[in-house]
Order: structure tokens, then sequence, then C-alpha cells
DNA sequence: TTTGTTCGTAAGGTTTACTAACAAACGTGA
DNA sequence: TCACGTTTGTTAGTAAACCTTACGAACAAA
């Protein structure tokens, strides 16, 4: 309905109760002072359209329509786009030009009418490389194809590099990555720890003694090719939200330090200062706890953290059953821990979807079991009924998967 | 840069650090399986966009441009869009004939050329029905006009009346108050308690005796209006976004319920079920707490729902110096269980801005300092270094004038 | 009076996606 | 076998939207 449809039209059928219930209070309030919405964001456009930025993006759907149902026809895509089949073909035609979709000839089944032509986009055409610098040891990287297999891999020990060592180090990986891609590279998406901007600068990575690097413009200098920079675990999420579907989706990457990324709505979250996901020092529980690096007690880091479990469960040292049951004592409380720290975000963000990133053999069993009792022992139960705290089945390749989704997204489309 | 641009260079410049350091694994991964990445929605476009979707982004552009910067020419609002003279003016046109724009006369002000021609939304001609349901003993609404000013009030005691009952008090306060406009009406909006669908259906609401109401639809049956419903905090936020110009804001919402508004990104938070912002009912801290009426122990709703602070107030006889001092306490622990709650949502968006909306008597003091030394001390200092916690500035209009930037932003602001 | 500036509008061009129409190619059924 | 209907993809023309270019009007300053 438009404004201009908006009259004030009498009152129409509703029986107004009459005096029956409540005193009513109407009083005029003189007009004064200044506007008092001084910025309204909530009108939200806050730059122009033309007609070509609704071409771009009706070519994305079209890239997207054929990369998630694969193989079809021009009138397939047409009727899956709601566009016609006039305009699919001439966005077909732009994307064929370049390299970007594929004929594949004629459909094989037997139907009535003239045998459709099925095109794709061109699998085959184009490769990925990814790069994870989570780890602590290794920085590590692969070359994909568009749907996500690895074709390659490759991996550099760190041996405690920081600053540029620590980055010559990313070149010579990307480097050799390239070296192995067969094909031409659609671009390289990075997964690095620590605060990333929205243009690819490393703020801050205390790890790896970066700051303000400015990680994309570098390896962009170095390679000529399209890269994507983003944090670790927001790059993570990314590989989880392409395999699952739903619209909002936490995950809880537990490695040498822990992160979250966090898709809200179908966008990810930034966070005003980008540093949206640093979860690692918020404080647990309101009864102490172990002493972080950081300084404070009962961090989540200090409760939760690889090394931190490893290190408690390497200190039992019986193997009998008293020893069992102290170890999964130990991480039992961990993922209660963690459990305690999800529920207010699970609440206040009404989250369906949160995912466990990390080592199986210290996460999946015990320590997820704990997670999940807490959640919903601390959620409200009608509220949150569906949802769904599970391990993550991508293993440790999820960031090299993510930093895929995330040249396929910013590289096909709309940015 | 497109894809046509990508092309796997020869890596050029950047010396190869030799074999210096780390292993190389270079090794290739036997093609096999399905696609990994079943459905990758970080591809976003999910509909086409036709060219009138352009123009009327464009036309909600310049709406939102007069409504902000306030009575200009064509001229200005097109160096600020970026739009032309030409276009704005046809945008300006259409816009006058629906009388949502209209012209003010000549500029005043001596300047070379020709004098401006004065426009401006139309502040005059229209007005905004705004409804808060949140209170617990009564109705409240008031007629506002386009910059929030509310002109004119209302309210019925609801004196208990639930389901169908609560209903009609609400569908009379709307009559009484579009019978009081003086001009046209705009649209109604109205934040209601509990779980409410992005159409207006309020799926769940305890304490109205509410479930699966179609308020939207009802309400627009009997005025012939646009409405738009939405829960409480969420109405709520809309006026602190509106006031702030932050694209990332949490607001608290302190009353017979604990409820929270969420905008990140610039854009609402709604949750997969509808229900994001419903954290009364998380537990804070793990040692116990009073028992709420969930049936748990230390819910956030047990700790600091303004009824129940009252009570515990009240519960204090003596106004001596321990009396007072016994006050204080009770204020502190329950602002530092609001904190224990927030830190950890804090630290998952990097929220830059939280926002307390309540009883001022209750929360404006010692409960705040609570609250934000508690944030302080449980999240990461570095990275939240900018966070503030502040009290709402709005009162207890703060549901009314949400409900006005909601209902302009739905009839002015692109859907 | 002249010059330069600014505003708003008019005319014409480009891009975009639409509708309408059609040829090609196929199955179906008389 | 052959007319008929169906489906595909293309061609041609149209409508919408924004752009560039150009111009008259109205003003300040020299």
């Amino acid at each position: 309905m438009t404004a201009t449809d908006a009259q004030r039209g009498p009152v129409t059928s509703e029986p107004t109760p009459p005096t029956q219930l409540g005193a009513s209070d109407l009083l005029t309030v003189p007009f004064a002072g200044a506007p008092i919405f001084t910025r309204t964001r909530a009108l939200r456009p806050t730059s122009k359209v033309l007609p070509e930025h609704a071409r771009s993006h009706n070519r994305a759907l079209v890239l997207q329509t054929l990369y998630t149902a694969g193989a079809q026809s021009r009138a397939d895509v047409a009727r899956e786009t709601g566009l016609t089949r006039v305009t699919v073909s001439d966005l077909v035609a732009e994307l064929i030009v370049e390299g970007l979709v594929a004929e594949l000839g004629q459909r094989e089944d037997a139907r009535p009418g003239k045998p459709a032509t099925l095109i794709d986009i061109a699998r085959g055409a184009f490769q990925i490389v990814g790069i994870d610098l989570s780890e602590h040891e290794v920085f590590r990287g692969a070359v994909m194809n568009l749907d996500g297999r690895i074709v390659a891999r490759a991996e550099l020990a760190r041996d405690g590099a920081t600053g540029e060592a620590a980055y010559a180090l990313v070149d010579a990986l990307v480097a050799q990555l390239l070296a192995a891609a067969t094909i031409t590279v659609l671009g390289i998406g990075v997964g690095s720890p620590g605060v990333v901007d929205p243009v690819g600068v490393v703020r801050s990575a205390p790890n790896l003694g970066w700051s303000d690097l400015p990680l994309q413009a570098r390896l962009t200098g170095a390679t000529s090719l399209p890269v994507h920079v983003a944090n670790d675990a927001n790059v993570a999420v990314l590989a989880e939200h392409g395999a699952t579907d739903l619209d909002d989706v936490l995950l809880i990457k537990i490695g040498h330090g822990v992160g979250a990324g966090l898709i809200v709505g179908g966008r990810p979250v930034i966070g005003g200062g980008f540093a949206a996901g640093e979860i690692g020092h918020v404080v647990v529980g309101t009864d102490g706890g172990p002493r972080c690096a950081c300084g404070r007690d009962g961090c989540l880091e200090a409760w939760i953290s690889a090394p931190r479990l490893t290190a408690q469960l390497a200190e039992l040292d019986g193997t009998d059953a008293a020893g069992a049951s102290a170890r999964e004592e130990i991480l039992r409380e961990a993922g209660r821990r963690l459990g305690i720290v999800l529920a207010p975000v699970v609440g206040a963000l009404n989250l369906s979807e949160v995912v466990l990133s990390g080592p199986a053999e210290l996460l999946d069993g015990v320590f997820h079991e704990a997670a999940v009792d807490t959640l919903r022992k601390r959620t409200m139960a009608e509220i949150n009924r569906d949802l769904r705290l599970r391990m993550s089945e991508q293993a440790q390749d999820i960031v090299l998967r993510g930093a895929a989704v995330m040249v396929l997204s910013g590289q096909l489309g709309v940015s």
C-alpha cells in the first residue's frame, strides 16, 4: 500500500467498548522543540541504485541458480528466477563470453518440444586458493575447485615466525599453491586470526605479531589476483552456512584460541570495531576460574582452549577408572563453561544453529554433551526449542572451505 | 574486478624464501564425491530486481535525504544522493503529486545564481499513531507527527484484561487516537509484548493471553490503514537507532519483564523463531539465584525485573544509613547480573552501544554503574574500548517513538 | 552592462527487461 | 505418415529508468 492510500478512514465496524473498562486520558501536547529523530536510518537506503546495479544483481542470481541447482536449460533458469527467457538468454550470453558459464550440449531425456541446451557454471574452468593461518604451528593452504573439493594441499611450518617473516611464509605458501593450480584461479581467500577489517587489513593479530598489516593489498600486489581476507572464525562460518542453508549460524572455533563466527539474517556480522566473534576473553560464570594469559580469571579461553584442555588432561597420570572419570569431569566442566557463555547469545539472537569446530578428540563427546545440556538448561525451552548445537562435519578444512565460499561470494555474487 | 580479469599470473616479485623454513607438503587429492556446498547462500541474491525496484529505492533515498537533512533544493538533494538533478526533479515531481513532498517557496539567503526552490517532506500533512502494549497495567498510545513529536496521548487501563477483551481495548485505543488525529494518518505502529512474527501475528504473549493473534491483519481490517506490529523491545530499539545513528545497538528494556531489541549492521534482528531479544529467562551466573516464575533459579528476569527490584526494596524497612546501604547493594547486585549476561553478547557482536530503558529511579544510578563496571571487567578492554552503556533518553515514550519510526520506515522507506 | 554561477527543465541517448511473435525440433496420436 | 501441440531459444519492438547535453531564467559581482 502506498502512502497515498493512507487515509484516516472513519473507524468502521469494531464496536467501540463504551466506558466499561478503564479511564481514558486524552491530552494534547504543545508543539515545541527540535525534531526528535535526528537521523532515522530506519529509512534504509544510503546510496543510489542504477539500472546497471539491477543487472549485476540479476546476473549473480543466474549464477547462483546454476551453482546450486546444477546444469539446466536457460528456460529452467528463467522459471526458477522469475526472469524471462529473453533476459536469461541475454545474461547467459554475457556470462559465456566471460567464461563463467559454458554450454554442455543438449539434454538427453525424451520430452516434447525442442530439446534444451544445458548450461552450467564453468566448474572445470576455475579453481580457488584458500589459506588458513589460524593454526599455531603451521600455515595451511589448498587449491579447490568451485564445488569446494580440495584438489591440492600445501603447508608450511611456522616455527614461531612473526611479523614480516610470517608474511613471507604466507606469500610463499600462496606462490606454491598458485603453481599447483592447473587452471585459472578465480581468487584467493585467507582466514587470519585476529581482527581483520572489511578491506583486508589485519588490524591486530598478536600471535602473528601483525598490526595494521594490509594483507589483502599486499597479496593482490604480489599475485594480481582478487584476494579476500577475513578473520578465521568468520571465514569458517561461511563454510557451515554454505552447507546448512540456515539464515542464522554461530560457529565456535576452538583451537589455540577461542573465536566465533556469526551469521545473522543471512549476513556475516562484522562488528563496530571489526572484532565480532572475539569471545575468547569473555569471563564465564561467577565463581572465578583459571588464570588467563590476559591477566584475568575465568576467561572462556582459559577454560576451553585446546592447549589448556590438553595440558589439563596430560596432568592426569592414571589410566584407570578414576583417571577416566577425572578426564570426563575436566571435559564436562569445559563444555559447561561454553554453554554458560553461549546461553545469552543464543537467547538474544534466537539462534537455531550453533556449530562447534575444533579437535574432535576433545570436543566430540562429553564436552559436546555438557555444552548442549547447559545451553538447554539456561535458555528458554519453548523459545529455543529447535536449537541445535552440533559438531562441524568439515573437520580441519573448515577455514579453507570457508575461504572458498568467500571468494565465490566475492567474485561471483553481489558485493 | 571481474572474473575475466582473474588470471593466474606468474608469481611476480616477492622473493620466495627458499627452504629455510618448514617442510612443504604438496599432495593431490583424487576427484570424488558430490559437491560439498549444497547450498551456498553466500551468493546472496534470492529474487530478481527490476528497474522499477531501483526507482522505488531511489525514491526512498530522496525521501530519506529530505527527512534527515530538512528543507533544501532539488539540486541539494541531487548532490547529496549522487543522482542527477534531472532524476531528482522527476522523483520529486512524483512525490509532490502523491502529497509526500511539498514546495516551500524560494530560499532566502543571497547567493549567486538562480534562487533555489526549497522542498521538504510534507511534515504537516501526515501524522502517525503509535501503540504501546508493553506495560502491565495500561495500554498507551499517541498521535505523533513525522518528526516523532507527540501531538496527543491516550491510555486505557488494562485491568487484567486478556484475550479478546485485551484486543478490544487495543481496538478502542486505536479508534480514540484516530479520532484525535487532525490530519491524514500515515499508518499505525504497535509494540506488543511476546513473540511477534514479521507479518504482525502475535505468536505468543502469555501476559495478554494471546497466541497466534493476527493483530496487524485485524487492525488493518478495522481501520483500512497500514499497520505495523512488532515486539515491544524490538520497536523500542528503533527509536534509539533513529536517535543515535549507529549501525549496532542493543536495547535492554526492563519493566514487568525483561526484553531486548537488537539492531546489527543497521538491520533489526528478528531471530529464526521470531523471538530475538527474549533474554528474560536466560540463567545468570553459576551460583544460583532467586526462583523465577518459569521454575528455574537465577533467570535474568528473576534478578532484575522492575517488580522484583521494587519488592526487594520494599522489604527494607529502615530508612537509616544501613537501609540506604542495603538498598544500594540490591541494585548493585542486579546491575552486576545484567552485566554478566550482556558480556557474552557484547563480545560476540562487538557491540558499541548498549542502551538501558526502564524506571529511572531503579536503573539510573548504582544499577547502571554496576552494569557498566561488570561489563567492562568481563569483556576485552582493547576490543570493546569504545563500548557505551547508557540510559535511554526517551523515557517512557520509547515504544511509541519506535512505533513511529517503524511506520515511517515501512511506509516511506524500502521494504 | 557584462560576466559567471546556479537552478530547474527539456531533449535525446543508453541500458535494461519486458511482451509478442516465430522458427526449430521434438513427441503424440490419428 | 503427417498434422498438431509443446518446448526452446531468438528476434523485434516497447516501456521504464537514468544518464548526458543543452538551455533559459534569475541572481551576484565586477
